[in-house]
DNA sequence: ATTTTATTGTTGACTACTCAACATTTATGG
DNA sequence: CCATAAATGTTGAGTAGTCAACAATAAAAT
């Protein structure tokens, strides 16, 4: 009865290229709960933080439409995220000029603060988690996630 | 305003280990998009899938302390899980002998035939996803991923 | 043996996410 | 111009997941 340990896969694999499919699975699982613990008492959720990042990163306002897009969720997880970011404080609803069925989301001083604040942890956590991947297989490691990816549209 | 494509990251990146990062989260919330929809007609969720697929391979009964610990979820999660499934009459609970905190939860035979039906979808689906990794890619990818969440427990 | 601590499972309050249905508004096709 | 189609955001029901608090039970400490 070996206890599990976080870095265990659960369960046995044949075949290297479905372990490479589960063991990439699993480990977008556990960034996201290391994130979401590192933030927690800046935000509310890793998601939360996401939209910031995006927001800031694009640097000028974004429908909730393309948020929806950026983010690859559905338009009305975007709606519930925005309402508590909104009530945080964190972003601003206005109107689109000219679409009255869109928002322009833009974040607040505050917002703007705060992510700025989660980023510098945020990036040094990755620093730390990173530390021991050289440039080449953090390139390998990229390069073939990115590949994967590709291949799941079909 | 390009539109968003599945495959694009949601920003850019000035370093490689922080993109390793992301697209592993990324490529993570994208496979586990395409399995729930893959086997949407059969189970309600991934999770479920999963939690049939560890008793499975398990090949004995499991306590919900033990299925929280191989899945990695709170054991408040399993109740709810177990629960669903057991409504789906996928799973049984048995009260163990000699400890009576706790429950056996076992496979019926409904609940095994549907596994290995959709474990059979399942494997299909990642050959194909597959397909274009070399033997050495797969490798590669499974040693960095496995690499990076050993860094994590820090 | 009794007291204290740990384990197991459950509940309730939050959060994210999907999907279908809907209203409003904009775009398109005759 | 008008009728139909598409886009945008919202709502409600269903799912997963966390965390804290709780009850029951088992294990450990004294």
């Amino acid at each position: 009865m070996k206890p599990s340990n976080e870095s265990d896969l659960p369960v046995a694999f044949e075949n290297k290229a479905h372990e490479a499919i589960v063991s990439v699975w699993w480990t977008g699982e556990q960034l996201k709960k290391l994130f979401r613990k590192l933030l927690r008492s800046y935000i509310r959720s890793e998601s939360q933080f996401n939209l910031l990042m995006v927001l800031k990163d694009t640097g000028r306002p974004m429908t909730q439409m393309e948020l929806s897009k950026t983010l690859l969720v559905d338009r009305s997880n975007i709606t519930g995220l925005i309402d508590g970011l909104q009530k945080q404080d964190l972003i601003r609803r206005n109107r689109v000029k000219g679409d009255r069925r869109s928002y322009h989301i833009t974040l607040t001083a505050g917002g703007n603060r705060l992510t700025q604040k989660m980023e510098k942890i945020y990036m040094r956590k990755v620093k730390e988690i990173t530390a021991g991947f050289s440039a080449r297989e953090s390139a390998d490691l990229a390069r073939l996630t990115n590949k994967l990816r590709m291949g799941l549209g079909t």
